[in-house]
RNA sequence: GGGGAUGUGGCACAGCGGCAACUGCGGCGGACUGUAAAUCCGCUCCCUCUGGGUUCCCUGGUUCGAGUCCAGGCAUCCCCA
């Protein structure tokens, strides 16, 4: 733990797992649950920090491996870091690019040592990267958490890939943790283990004997398994053995059900592209489920995208039909509309769990989430 | 008036004897979970649909077989008068 952070907790929910807490970072507070919208390439494509800020966004992703390949860390360090280069003054939370390890399969070699990417979005040429030089590179990024490297295995996998997986990523855990040295910046230890509890044990309990982390990411859930599948290890891990002191990241999720459900078994932070990528491909979160604004059937409807979101696009005046019309004619605004939407109404989901907590009704709002026609369809 | 070109599914195009017909667009629907994603995947003539029926401007013809070849229409476009 470092000078720079502190996590509070000031509420606990008594019939869940669920707890509200403040995570004081160098660049602004931030209440816990909360979502973290992502901004691989330094952007949140389509939208203004301002904007961003307007939604009641706390706290932004980046990605270390997309932005070490463009534009380099170095000329972002040489820009004064990624708050001045992207113009968000808030927290930052860079993803270390293990998550591109998994994503990027095949163009992708591990050994003890690190990693070797064929870079094949970008020239095609090969990177090489150790936890030391992982680490060096999120520290030039400058972010105010960073995560260590780690290796996601996906699902399926066979028990003894997922078992590798936990092995190179407490050795990198350990390393990262010697590597990195500013203390302004908060490092996070991943926990591995697919859907293995023990695994999952035993990830956990390295990470917390080699090194005194500022949090704990999970990572290697929402890989394709169900969400039965997934809470059966992943609840009691959170709830039972994770430290409670610590804030907890559920990395790369989610979606709504999966927030609130992850909220119950003690989850503080979440990231997902899920709201920025539908809105792109013109799908709105609501409380009714997933709507496809692209269908026939809104071409004509006057309303607005979800009747009880208080977001600047649904009491703006912009109807379905018009949305409808953005999102058919491919115009940009229509992925900005939808973004906007998207991104608020997780992060009002989150803030509207957190207030439930701290009166102490979370599981009330849980129930009454999974009751909802929405959580089915997410 | 003379010369040249072209007519194919909503649109644009391909097709040069075996075709329910390439491709793109459009249309309809779906997927998307630490962003190789403003991407990707289906379907898109009709029907009683693991089969059947009608198609490629029209009418005849040649052929086992014609969107494809021949003849005659009709229509459109371009050039010269």
């Amino acid at each position: 733990m470092s000078a720079y952070f502190t996590f509070d907790i000031i509420a606990e929910d008594p019939a869940t797992h669920a707890r509200a807490g403040v995570l004081h970072t160098p660049h602004g507070d931030i209440p816990t649950p909360i979502f973290m919208p992502v901004g691989t390439k330094a952007t949140v494509k389509g939208l203004l920090p301002s904007t961003l800020a307007s939604l009641g966004t706390k706290i932004l992703l980046a990605n270390t491996y997309h932005l070490s390949q463009r534009p380099g860390s170095e000329t972002v360090a040489e820009m004064g870091g990624l708050h001045d280069f992207m113009q968000w003054h808030g927290p930052i939370l860079t993803d270390s690019g293990g998550f591109q390890v998994f994503s990027l399969g095949d163009y992708v070699k591990l050994t003890d040592d690190g990693v070797r990417f064929r870079t094949v979005d970008y020239d095609g040429s090969y990177a090489t990267w150790t936890p030391e030089e992982n680490m060096r590179i999120q520290q030039l990024l400058g972010a105010d958490i960073i995560m260590q490297l780690d290796q996601c295995p996906g699902y399926p996998a066979e028990r003894s890939f997922v078992e590798r997986a936990v092995e190179l990523s407490s050795m990198w855990a350990e390393r990262c943790w010697k590597a990195h040295t500013r203390d302004d910046q908060a490092l996070f230890g991943i926990v591995q283990g697919g859907m293995h509890l023990d695994l999952r044990l035993r990830s956990l309990a390295h990470l917390e004997a080699c090194a005194d982390f500022c949090g704990y990411g999970i990572g290697g859930y929402s890989v394709g398994e169900s969400h039965d599948v997934m809470f059966e290890s992943l609840g009691p891990l959170v709830s039972e053995h994770m430290p409670t002191g610590k804030p907890r990241y559920l990395m790369g999720v989610g979606n709504p059900t999966t927030l609130v459900r992850g909220v119950g078994c003690g989850i503080d932070m979440f990231d997902c592209v899920l709201p920025t990528r539908t809105a792109r491909m013109g799908t709105a979160f609501s409380h009714e489920g997933r709507m496809n604004l692209k269908n026939a059937r809104y071409a004509h409807d006057a309303g607005p995208i979800d009747e009880r979101c208080s977001c600047p696009v649904c009491t703006g005046g912009y109807t379905r039909a018009y949305l409808n019309h953005l999102v058919r004619q491919k115009e940009m605004l229509g992925g900005i509309l939808l973004s906007m939407h998207n991104i608020f109404f997780l992060l009002d989901l989150m803030a509207r769990a957190r207030r439930a907590i701290i009166d102490g009704t979370y599981g009330a709002f849980l129930s009454a989430w999974m009751d909802s026609p929405a959580a089915a369809d997410f």
